[in-house]
DNA sequence: CGGTCTCTTGACGGAGTTCAAAGCTAGTGG
DNA sequence: CCACTAGCTTTGAACTCCGTCAAGAGACCG
């Protein structure tokens, strides 16, 4: 059941069963459809998500009603919220299913609970941290030195399959710009 | 020497004074001139920095050769090139005291030392990187909601002491715009 | 097959860039 | 402590990338 997230911690620590047992107990796994919510803007985060199989996206509506899409997680990533979910305050964001998905759930009431019994996870998620900032980082870069166009084909190139996955409405705001631009750019090639 | 990180880390768990001992043990601390470079595109990022006192930035020469600050960091907040620091690859980043700057390093050889001799590190840079992706988090919702005059006008209130210590060719970088454009957007009020 | 998303296309407009030149400021050495 | 200079900021005109709006064409799901 939490086999995918068992996995993926142990290729950063050694995990024992009485240990996966403890950590067991305190998650909860849930399957998403399509375009389904696991969080609406005006209400708390409550929770971090393990990605086991599909796509989540977390976007916003901006002041001029169009969504923007800010981080997208696949199989292995984890997403939430954390202004909303670590202060446990309203969020301006939504989380919603980009593909039929299942997930493995963290809610906010376990999360300090978890460090607690099994002070070794301190280090999974300090690994898991410190590769969001990594990614943070050369995703601000791109977006400081490319062209709208530029970015795309980057993208293109990178992670070509994934592109796929997802309507280009999606990709377009995560790249920094609008559908109708992306659809021009496709154009001139 | 070390006051400063002991007592920042000791905001979020205690640490003895035998575990400030060790830590101190590989520890380093240095102080850069205004201007002066902490590390520079073409090397690999040898260490991760935490500013005492005064101000760091990290940037990059884009294609058109202008300089793009991508990171702030003032007291009490770390900064490296991740990418470059972890995995001892070559990095596009120069890192620079905006400010007469004292910093407590930790070098890469002695990085993941730190965490083997004191796991209990693990949690404190687990709740640094996690503030980190944080501020990413909302950064990022920034940039892709705001127009440049919005940007700066937000940034101007929530920072206004901040910006009066950096030049407005660095501020205007990192709000994502050209030294020319800020200068107008002044001339605006 | 009907309706609702999603993508495309084109005309127009505007926010922000580029380039160049001049004015200002602050640090440095004499 | 003043003068010089290099670096920073301002200004303006021309330009361009990308956004906006609107209308139509596809695509997908029930």
């Amino acid at each position: 059941m939490y086999n995918a997230l068992f996995a993926h911690i142990n290729r950063f620590i050694d995990l024992s069963t009485d240990e996966q047992d403890i950590l067991a107990s305190l998650l909860k796994s849930s399957s998403y459809k399509k375009k389904a919510y696991l969080h609406e803007a005006g209400e708390t985060c409550r929770a971090n998500y393990f990605v086991v199989k599909g796509c989540l996206r977390l976007y916003f509506i901006d002041i001029k009603g169009a969504e923007q899409t800010t981080q997208f997680a696949i199989e292995n990533w984890w997403i939430s919220d954390l202004t909303s979910f670590l202060f446990q305050k309203t969020s301006d964001f939504y989380i919603q299913a980009a593909e039929a998905t299942d997930v493995i759930v963290i809610e906010h009431h376990h999360y300090d609970e978890i460090f607690e019994k099994l002070p070794r996870l301190e280090k999974y998620f300090r690994l898991i941290f410190q590769k969001l900032h990594q990614a943070s980082q050369i995703r601000i870069k791109y977006l400081y030195s490319q062209t709208a166009e530029e970015r795309y084909t980057n993208f293109n190139t990178l992670f070509p399959e994934f592109v796929q996955r997802i309507p280009q409405y999606m990709l377009a705001s995560y790249l920094g710009f609008t559908p109708e631009f992306l659809s021009k750019i496709r154009a001139r090639k």
